[in-house]
DNA sequence: TACGCTCTGTGATTTTTGTTACAGACACCC
DNA sequence: GGGTGTCTGTAACAAAAATCACAGAGCGTA
């Protein structure tokens, strides 16, 4: 199997919509589009930064951060394969820069559609217009929730959630999950702290193993 | 001018992209879509309500706000004659439901597209696709500002910030400006006798007038 | 004018979160 | 094994925000 088709079969499999399009077409946008391939922590995209391209992710995953002047940050959402960075819709349909910015979380390799690529795509394929809308929606109530969390629940709360949300042995420092929160290293270990006391969960070194789950659970939807 | 034909020149005013369709297109469309009217405090939707379809607003503002169990609640954006409720278009378009309330603010009249229709626009108007995605962009960047104003702002400066985005005199009540920014009435009390003190604003009963805009915005950006 | 209503002012107190400042633990590398 | 750097624990303190509890002001109206 050659090179380009490999990457033709893998994009197609992460982007089952883009069957849809005719053989044409598809060879015809993605023929000179090379797989790139971002280390964890590179920089995808930053505030104030106009936008390159429409990126779709063949493996990895990114986060999308608001990041204060006084070095806190604070997580907007994920980004994982088969998504696409739906802020990036944003800039290209709507003309402007980056409001926030893209860090690799895990190893990326992603295919990047050119501007006009995009818009072509946008315009004559519905699957590719329903899957962007499809996201947009999703980013949407997301971000809405969690204005809703960041402003009315209390950091435990917050913190309780996060945790029964993401795999179970959690392997990661207390600072990435206060980023996440955008809180403070303290607070994450203040708290985790008292979960423990609690039998919740048992701490390590950047690893967090939950016992109690349904606790956790129960204690975040107070 | 007949009562329908006074309704579409005043849509078409409205909403100029729609002088794209043909005629038959259009008259197709909004034949037997009356205008609604509804009045101010109005609730047009609420959470985890199907959505009955997609309005334009003539005249008139809705608040989208989100509450807490608490009885406070935080206002998300607002959505202006000309403009349209992208959250609308998230729940027709992603299938799911309303995750916040809208609140009419002032009393609005609009035409409600039924979602079949909407559907229909959305697959063969261009320019009814690019204006969806220019307010969905709009909103997703309004959002992520929002989250990051919530989560690294004190509430003086976002009280601020809200106070020089508005008309000058303000008439409006305390615990209105608490529930736009999601926090309590003797908060925007306090901050406010705080302003008034500085020489920036003069309180009065639903009331406040601002007297030095430039010192208020430099505070709020501080 | 007297009553009732909503809106505002304000102090006292509590809760929650953030900050500062270290000390110890662990892991990796030489 | 010792040095170095990152990660975690923790206490004391400071700051911000929320809550409680009223008093009084302004306004409409009976």
């Amino acid at each position: 199997m050659s090179y380009s088709a490999e990457n033709d079969a893998r994009l197609l499999e992460r982007y089952p919509l883009l069957r849809e399009l005719p053989a044409t077409r598809f060879s015809e946008l993605f023929a000179n589009a090379g797989v790139m391939r971002l280390p964890m922590g590179t920089v995808i995209f930053d505030e104030n930064q106009p936008c390159q391209g429409f990126p779709l992710l063949l493996a990895g995953s990114v986060r999308v951060i608001k990041s204060a002047p006084n070095g806190r940050e604070l997580q907007l959402y994920r980004v994982g394969a088969g998504e696409s960075c739906i802020l990036t819709s944003s800039c290209l349909l709507g003309h402007s820069n980056y409001r926030a910015r893209g860090v690799v979380e895990q190893d990326v390799e992603m295919v990047v559609l050119s501007p006009a690529a995009f818009r072509a795509l946008m315009a004559d394929s519905a699957p590719f217009r329903d899957f962007i809308f499809g996201l947009f929606a999703e980013r949407l109530t997301d971000l809405m929730e969690l204005v809703s969390a960041v402003a009315f629940q209390k950091l435990d709360q917050r913190l309780a959630a996060l945790l029964v949300s993401r795999p179970n042995p959690l392997r990661t420092t207390h600072q990435a999950l206060a980023d996440e929160l955008g809180s403070a290293r303290e607070m994450v270990s203040r708290l985790l702290k008292g979960f423990a006391e609690q039998g919740w969960l048992r701490l390590g070194r950047e690893q967090i193993e939950i016992i109690d789950p349904t606790a956790l659970r129960r204690f975040s939807e107070l």
